[in-house]
DNA sequence: AATAACATTTAGGTCACCCTAACTACAATG
DNA sequence: CATTGTAGTTAGGGTGACCTAAATGTTATT
């Protein structure tokens, strides 16, 4: 089974291929943050185990169940920062945060994610009304439906 | 600083001696899902590191830093279980991902995550409207007050 | 083509956790 | 009080993901 890192590097790579095609060693490790030795490392294990195609110093690309499991990755990630985002965590921080959900999150629980997420998008308003309040809440602290109560 | 698993050995300490006062070996390894002689090693470690008084062969109770830190881990995973099952995540699941959730987030997240906890529970009904709207959303894939529409 | 500059790989570690198996301390019971 | 069972420890391994330093292959420049 696929570890948590390895989705993190097909991920990247399908990232960097949208644009040539193709990933280089070099890419990966910059955008993931570690060393080019341990990219090399890693894609021969990613290689062996049939997600991508490399021979050593050529390029990268993912087979087909590589883009599949990076497709998920992604999916995931997505809904994670949409929700994030949504409730007031700013990009940069939903961005890497969800990053790390990803990996760790049963799949019902995404499934309410993704239902929340949904939900909010699908909103007759651009902005519900609560999601307003919502905002309103966290700048004030208070709910601004008690306003003149108290 | 503190890794990610000893955040868990240590709330599981806090979590076994708020009966008893105390902790013993088996029931961390239980109560963690691992071998006892895990904990036996985890908790030198966390005996030279200041998180708790322990003695070979005694039982285990947290310094006053150790409950601290625990406090903080259990704060954490309230605020996360109380916003899966408000999304709708089944206790179970939500207790596991709440444990594993904990490590990953930004403060700024969990910040966030905080604020929507309270801002759900300081609404002025029991369950306002827009979080009935999510259920049935949930239920039906359809924003209720999109019903005639389409 | 020779050399310099850069990209990649190899070899050999480290770190945090976890495990099994064999051992030891201890308490309980006959 | 000797025996047995249980809780806990030790020693020795293993895994995954990372690192540094030292090759080695590749490309570009003169």
């Amino acid at each position: 089974m696929l570890g948590k890192r390895s989705e993190d590097y097909l991920e990247a790579i399908y990232s960097l291929s949208r644009k040539k095609g193709y990933a280089k060693v070099m890419e990966l490790a910059e955008s993931l943050g570690v060393k080019p030795a341990s990219v090399s490392e890693m894609l021969d294990k990613l290689s062996k185990e049939g997600y991508v195609i490399y021979k050593k110093r050529m390029h990268v690309t993912l087979t087909d169940k590589g883009v599949e499991a990076a497709r998920k990755v992604r999916e995931k990630r997505d809904i994670l920062i949409k929700f994030l985002t949504a409730i007031g965590v700013p990009e940069e921080i939903a961005e890497s945060d969800a990053c790390a959900l990803e990996h760790v999150l049963h799949p019902q629980t995404l499934r309410q994610l993704r239902n929340f997420v949904r939900f909010i998008e699908s909103s007759p308003a651009v902005n519900p009304r609560w999601l307003e309040h919502f905002r309103e809440f966290c700048r004030t602290g208070k709910h601004p439906c008690l306003k003149q109560q108290r």
